[in-house]
DNA sequence: CCCGCTCTTGCAAGCGTGTGCAATGGTTTC
DNA sequence: GAAACCATTGCACACGCTTGCAAGAGCGGG
């Protein structure tokens, strides 16, 4: 029942009546086979239905072609629209994406690294989380390139991918600015990730600067759901805020929701929204949702070609801009 | 600089003092090992920093543990939270998803089972596209198994998950009876996958036999755009539909927000709408859709407990029942 | 005609595991 | 006390592949 029929290169080589070792340089490229018997290799391999076994192939190049993407809370718009965009990346370099989802806690990160050397996954791509520093050193001596993307920590030999958060966070106070309003808040989650909370400290910075004052409340996962929280707990103070710069999308489309629905303020002639990521939603008619957009496919092709070239210098942060999408939810655009 | 340091089970043994077989039968579980040689064994690995070979494991055993995903437009809400699930019951069973992400060509669904035939995988999980028989065939052969989820087309010995997708429609015309809705409309993109098919025309049929007449109209790719343009073709209709069931929920979303915004209609007061699938999405507020929900853990469940358990008749087909979720797009709820 | 060169090919040594087989030592049973 | 049994352990082979090495083939130049 549970007996699998592979046909190996053995099976190939007696049909082609040539030796195993040209079958694997057939099916290794740049190797020295001449044009005759490549062909009847092929030939033979074609109608045996020979497909090389990548899992000898990574255990003689200790190099299995895979990659590991550690992620939580995949089924999110950003979330997916990032796996998206790498895991087409990798298979543009005949590399395939090994999928763990973590729940949030930093264990089951360095759990997932584990498995990624187990398989001898090529390299680990971290969306979600923060490994201990000691398993990052055993992904480092084994070989194990890093990435980590949003995370905003050090870690030795890895690629940090971020964006400009505080920077656009200042951008995003500007733009309130222009609207014309001088209430404002910063609606986050209270999870706490590196990202999330920089562009928490960036736009309270960039106020004080200013000298305005900014209320920042935080609840919950990042979720629509925390937005229909925050949202109720900002617009019932005393000062309604005229503006709020959410950390997130999913939280500005549920305070959006729950600013019109429930408390029937007109956006954005009484209340200003911006958000961060640009997910699909945001450009749909009911949110029109100014947001900065995170480049998915330039993080993308930046961690894989990191990957596949090796690095100038073998740790490197690289930072990226991000774009302010103007829609709707800000006035004058 | 490409140099893997790896640590492997000989060393191990050299530093526990056992034989490499001891190192090897303690972490095969079920293996006849002594207490103290565990120890040992565990305690020069932990030391050492030694992970089982995967690769290896899965070469001498046929099985890599790896089972391929293979799906498109994955950052899609639905496929994004069907993956999750799956990804999560594999890691519970001790599997891993390998994630293989197509274009809607059935080619590059040949090209993926052969990637996952290359990596040995343990079985793949088709979400998208449908693969020639004769590859089917050769995983058949190849002893790997096949899920088939949602693609309503018998494949020899291959696990099909279907919902009741033309009894789902059924009911959705009952409920706009219900609501005194007697102009009908189907939205459905043009790809022609089999479910939104057989929503179509379970829809058709069961108007049909109750002496009703329904518009059908099809457009583009299965996404909102999709929905908004389908929205606009309908609503201007000399005779305009007062119910519209979508195939999708991100088409549904198109056409409620087409409908309000563009249109001024009120919903459900002027127009009814049911979707299909329940992303999140259709729970914000802004939506409030009523919609057949994809039961995605119970598919996922379902999926992984047949891989894992050698199934009782050996191609097998499984049809859920979608349970509608009223909310507030339908009058009358 | 021979030397040296290039291109191709086969041999065989691994890569890191799992596991059948036989040997060992200890324990139970009669 | 001997026989029978069991748990544990080491040996050695197999898994399917890559690749260094050496040998063979073909060929042009001297």
């Amino acid at each position: 029942m549970n007996q699998k029929i592979f046909v190996s290169a053995k099976e190939v080589a007696d049909r082609a009546g040539v030796s195993r070792s040209a079958v694997s340089r057939t099916f290794t490229p740049g190797a020295s086979v001449s044009e005759e018997t490549r062909r009847r290799v092929m030939e033979a391999a074609e109608a045996l239905g020979y497909h090389v076994n990548h899992l000898a192939r990574g255990l003689m190049r200790n190099e299995s072609g895979l990659v590991c993407l550690i992620v939580s809370e995949m089924d999110t718009p950003y979330r997916s629209s990032l796996i998206r965009a790498i895991s087409h990346q990798l298979q543009s370099v005949s590399k395939v994406a090994m999928l763990i989802n973590t729940d949030r806690s930093d264990k089951s990160v360095d759990d997932a690294l584990r498995l990624a050397i187990s398989y001898r996954a090529d390299a680990s791509i971290i969306l979600s989380g923060m490994p201990d520093r000691s398993i990052t050193d055993l992904c480092m001596k084994s070989g194990q390139r890093l990435v980590l993307i949003n995370r905003d920590e050090e870690r030795e030999g890895a690629l940090m991918i971020n964006l400009h958060d505080r920077e656009a966070a200042r951008r995003a106070l500007i733009a309130f600015q222009r609207a014309g309003c001088s209430r404002l808040a910063f609606a986050n989650s209270d999870v706490g990730t590196p990202s999330l909370m920089a562009r928490e400290e960036g736009f309270v910075e960039a106020a004080d600067d200013a000298g305005i004052d900014v209320v920042v409340e935080r609840f919950g996962p990042t979720r629509y759901q925390s937005g229909v929280v925050l949202a109720q707990r900002l617009l019932t103070r005393e000062a309604r805020p005229e503006a709020i710069f959410c950390a997130n999308d999913l939280l500005a489309c549920g305070v959006l929701d729950t600013a019109r629905h429930q408390f029937k303020l007109a956006v954005p002639e009484e209340l200003c929204v911006i958000g961060f990521d640009d997910i699909e939603q945001s450009s749909w008619s009911s949110y029109e949702l100014t947001t900065f957009a995170q480049p998915v496919d330039l993080i993308a092709k930046e961690a894989v070609a990191w990957l596949t070239h090796p690095a100038p210098a073998d740790g490197t942060a690289s930072r990226i801009r991000a774009d302010l999408i103007w829609r709707g939810s800000v006035r004058g655009g």
